[in-house]
DNA sequence: CTCGATTTTTGAACGCATTCAACTTTCTCT
DNA sequence: AGAGAAAGTTGAATGCGTTCAAAAATCGAG
């Protein structure tokens, strides 16, 4: 396996140039040009390995989801309350990105989940399942009865908030990032207390109708 | 005041040589030169009446915003109850843009705030809080009681709720857009019956956390 | 070892949004 | 009316992401 590894080995002298110049030049301003000659091949080599400049981005992220996988492992297995574990895995992930967080804006812009790179598209799906699974954990093992009806679209749920604390957190420009911060800070108290409230009897017919909505939404999605 | 006149005039040639061109080829295929071109004037002439592409697309969502205020007058005029009007807002909303449902997503990609042309930026703020007083007033006509802390933060609740229906009017696949508009028929109920929950005793203590919660967000962003 | 097939590499196009310096028209003020 | 300023117009040039045809390196079978 000689070649598969030299390829292999020319893709990641690619990858890492380039994540080298989008954080000492930024996203925008770095060229497939200069990314190629840092890693010293022609400007179509990168073209071979990877279907466009925001297609790095994704290779990045991609690794990023194996390496974080061990520490969320660790995240959640530290953590005892629901309320612990959701709020270890957010730090975890904000922990890991942090020195490239403005980076991670190349990937938000794709709103259309058609578009190959969209947190939302098909050809993100396993990572985005991958990490579904970890809120689906943090609620099982976790003492907080979740209503069956509820455990199908939780976890669902839970990721769509994370991503949305992400959203913030990418555009966040508080010194220290101290408003996403504090934003996670109440979210997950406030979240946790109406995972906890949903089991109430009031909030019974309420509950029911945001279980068919939410199927309703990701239907064949 | 002929050459505010005629200045004008030109700036709405190129205004709908890109709309028109938009809707036949879609956003993407469109080149800045056949806008020109359809518009009868050289490629530069389109960047000296907007700022990119994208601007253009702005343009016509601020025109849009105009032509929309008196159909939301109606929509208000016409309904009652808080759901009603809600429903009435949204419905006036999607039907005018029907026809240009796609070009919205040149829009929808700039999550950045600090984009002139996110929705959340300040070049759009003006655009964004017009639309707000809508939601506003249909609170305040309606006889749904809302609790004082919940009326600075509501307003921005909903429109930001319009916002997430849009986005995922703009990528539906399905015929007429069907999967949308079972999602605003389920949705509005639901939104309208949390707003009347708010008020009872036993979620206080959340409503508090959230309105706090909201403040953070909002604040200074 | 050799020769065709496959993978990898190259750098010059290509198409497009955007910029710009020069040119022309229109306005303004006396 | 005329001169200087401002507004509007032009189309070629720039820079960038991306494509592509062709060359080079590598591989696999006989």
């Amino acid at each position: 396996m000689k070649t598969k590894t030299k390829s292999e080995e020319t893709r990641e002298r690619i990858l890492s140039a380039a994540i080298e110049l989008f954080r000492r030049r930024g996203f925008e301003s770095a060229t497939m040009r200069e990314i190629a000659g840092g890693a010293g091949v022609a400007t179509g080599a990168a073209y071979y390995y990877f279907d466009s400049k925001d297609a790095i981005v994704l290779a990045f992220y991609e690794h990023a989801a194996c390496e974080l996988e061990p520490l969320l492992e660790d995240a959640l297995a530290g953590a005892k309350s629901l309320e612990a574990r959701i709020r270890a895995l957010l730090e975890v992930k904000l922990k890991y990105f942090e020195p490239n967080r403005a980076l991670l804006g190349a990937l938000s812009g794709h709103t259309d989940p058609a578009h190959p790179l969209s947190p939302f598209s098909a050809q993100t799906r396993e990572i985005r399942e991958r990490d579904m699974k970890f809120f689906e954990r943090a609620l099982e093992d976790s003492r907080v009865r979740i209503s069956p009806d509820l455990q199908g679209v939780l976890p669902r749920i839970l990721w769509m908030y994370q991503m949305g604390l992400i959203l913030f957190w990418i555009y966040d420009r508080s010194a220290s990032q101290k408003r996403t911060h504090a934003l996670v800070d109440q979210s997950v108290g406030i979240v946790v207390g109406l995972i906890k409230l949903s089991g109430f009897p009031l909030l019974r017919p309420v509950r029911r109708r945001v279980v068919t909505l939410l199927e309703t939404v990701s239907g064949e999605a």
